[in-house]
Parts: C-alpha cells; sequence; structure tokens
DNA sequence: TATTGTTATACTCTATAACTATA
DNA sequence: TATAGTTATAGAGTATAACAATA
C-alpha cells in the first residue's frame, strides 16, 4: 500500500496555519524548480507501486478528499463531520453508538465530534423514547440548513473530481469498487 | 468524504497488543450481538454516503490495506516500509529527497523509517557520485531478499483483494481510477 | 541564496481501558 | 452480565520551524 501520506489531512481548517495551500497530494513534492535547482531529475521509477489497486484506489481517494477539503472549507466540515451530519439528516433520532456501527467511528472517538456539532448548535440530543441510556441526534433547523448546503456541494464536487469520467464510466467505477470493498458480488 | 476510520490503521504490530483481530474495518461496528442485545437494530441508512465516489475509493483502499497489513505482518513491512523498499529496489542510488517527492513523504517523516529500515540490515548509504549533500540509498542482499519475498506478496495479495473481478474488470477499474488522480485522460 | 538531510516538536487521528447509568 | 455514553490517555501519522553541511 504505496504511502502517499495525506491521509489524515483532514486537519480542522480553524486555528491560524502557516502553510495550508490545499494542494495536499502534493504537499512537499515537486519544489518547482525555483531557483538553480538541479534540473537532472532522473525521474524516479514508480511503475510497479502504480501497477497495485491499492495505490490507485488510495490516489483517487485522496485527490477527492484534498477536493472535498476545499469545497467544504466554508462550512468548516471534516469528511468525517459531514458523513455524522448526513446519518443523522437522513436518520433522525439515530444514537450515537448507530452512528458508530455505521461509520466505523469508536465511540470514544465520536464524543467530541457531536460535542463540536451540538456547540456549533448544528445537533440536538433528545431522550430516546425505550432506552433511558440512550439519546437520540436530531438536526436543528440550522444544521438541516447547513446540511442542504453541504450536501448539495459533495455532489457537486463528485462530479467535479470525476469530469474526466463518463456518466457510465462513473457508475462502472463505483460498481468495481463495491465488488471490491464488499467480499461478494454487488 | 465518509469516514470510516482506519485511515491510520497501518499500526506497527512490534509491541505486545492487546486487540487486534486484523479485522479493522469493521474494528469495533456490529458487535456481533453477542447476548441479549437489542435485535431491533433499526439499519441506519447510509445510502448518499455509498453513492459517493470518495466513500466508495475510501472503503476500497481501505479494504486493501488491511489485507495487506495481515499479509505482511510475517516481513514487519507497514505499507510505507514497502513502497520506500520498492523505490529504493528499483531506483538504485537514489536519494532521501527523490523518494520524499515520489512517495509524497516529508522528509522530517522519511528519516526514521531509513534508520529503521537501514538498522534492520535491510538498506546502505553510500555517498553520492557528484553531491557530497546527498546519500544514495542501495537495498542489502538481505534487503533485495526480503523485497523480493514481499512484492510477490503484495501481487498475491492484490489478487486475493480482487478475486470477485475479473482481469477485464480490474483492468478498467485500475485505468478509470487513474483518470480520476490525474486530472486528465490517461 | 538554495538544497540535503536532520532534530525537535506540535497537532491530529486512532485505539484501549475504565467508569456511570441503565437494560 | 451487557450495553450506551463518557473520560482519560496512549500510540501512530502528519505537519512546520530551524539547523549544519554543501551546492
Amino acid at each position: 500500500m504505496p504511502e502517499t501520506s495525506t491521509a489524515n489531512a483532514m486537519r480542522r481548517p480553524r486555528g491560524p496555519r502557516k502553510k495550508d495551500t490545499g494542494d495536499v497530494l502534493l504537499a512537499d513534492g515537486a519544489p518547482g524548480n525555483a531557483a538553480g535547482a538541479p534540473v537532472d531529475a532522473p525521474e524516479v521509477d514508480t511503475s510497479y507501486l502504480e501497477s497495485l489497486l491499492g495505490y490507485n484506489a488510495r490516489r483517487a481517494a485522496l485527490t477527492i478528499i484534498a477536493l472535498f477539503l476545499r469545497r467544504m472549507a466554508p462550512f468548516d466540515l471534516r469528511p468525517v463531520d459531514f458523513s455524522v451530519l448526513t446519518v443523522v439528516a437522513h436518520n433522525p433520532g439515530v444514537t450515537s453508538r448507530q452512528i458508530c456501527a455505521a461509520l466505523d467511528i469508536l465511540p470514544p472517538n465520536l464524543v467530541g465530534m457531536v460535542k463540536a456539532l451540538h456547540k456549533r448548535g448544528l445537533i440536538e440530543r433528545q431522550p430516546h423514547p425505550t432506552d433511558r441510556r440512550a439519546q437520540g441526534l436530531h438536526l436543528t433547523p440550522a444544521g438541516q440548513r447547513l446540511h442542504a448546503q453541504a450536501q448539495k456541494t459533495a455532489t457537486q464536487l463528485e462530479q467535479e473530481a470525476t469530469h474526466t469520467l463518463t456518466r457510465g464510466e462513473l457508475q462502472t467505477l463505483t460498481t468495481l469498487l463495491r465488488k471490491v470493498y464488499r467480499g461478494t458480488a454487488a
């Protein structure tokens, strides 16, 4: 599995930052030959790595993530925040435990996210109807508005990221990827 | 970008560990309904997330990474270690700076990896022929043997991960993924 | 002045243990 | 006894600043 870095490139763009050009995939690579840099770059051979599906899948995912970060910056939403918001939007009253199972997040790591989204006034917790341990999560009106905008942006962003693909190719790609990560055909 | 966790699931399986079943993708999700757990799991709707290419690409990449970690455990190689070893194997005398550019690793983060691989007797540093600042990296005989085994394992592992795909489908998938992460057609 | 390799370090993400309230 | 939510914390990954040696 080729290491292209940027796996955790979903840093929150909140605090003041030094270098964050948005160019995540090529963060530090290819200096651009500023001054008298050696032009004799012998072109490193990475052809074998590029033959691996894992490498290509990761590069593609990271490309889309990088675009996601740029487009979602106005909403201050990381991928995981958008995912949580989406699950709550489409499943009103869902519990934290259910979100963890659906998105494969560990419960301790979800706590802070929910807390932050609540603090931003985007989600609300209501007592669970049958289980007093649990809490049902709902979007506030503000949360619904933000999510609607964010989901629209996500959809547009996906189309932007796949502009080199025809509609049929995108469908094929999605289907084949699902066949990989689901063990069985689908 | 759906958060499926496990982005940095490439933890080194060196020290003694508690829970590491290898089941990375479903680390904590779906408890399996051990005892009297509620069977009324209302099936969280994630259909929108599943329509996003970013989600599917990430899931597929994580699936292959998880398999990679299991199959490469005997060699004690993380994806990034294998990538570095591969680049050195295919580009004898390559410099650290070139590896960083090719694999998109930041120089400070490569230092430890090279140091570790050197300590394991897998790579050697030789003075660069024309630049006394740089060092050319080479595989030792032991490194060559290990890399040969690891690369064979990687190739087998890829076939294993894509056993649900025909040869043609795998070719199509790879081509389409490249079209995504390269801006232009390819 | 710029680049290579490096150290030190901060921030983020991921994972485990353990606690409480409830089932 | 098991589960939902939580706290605290350890560990791994990723990022920047700054330095000495060399170009």
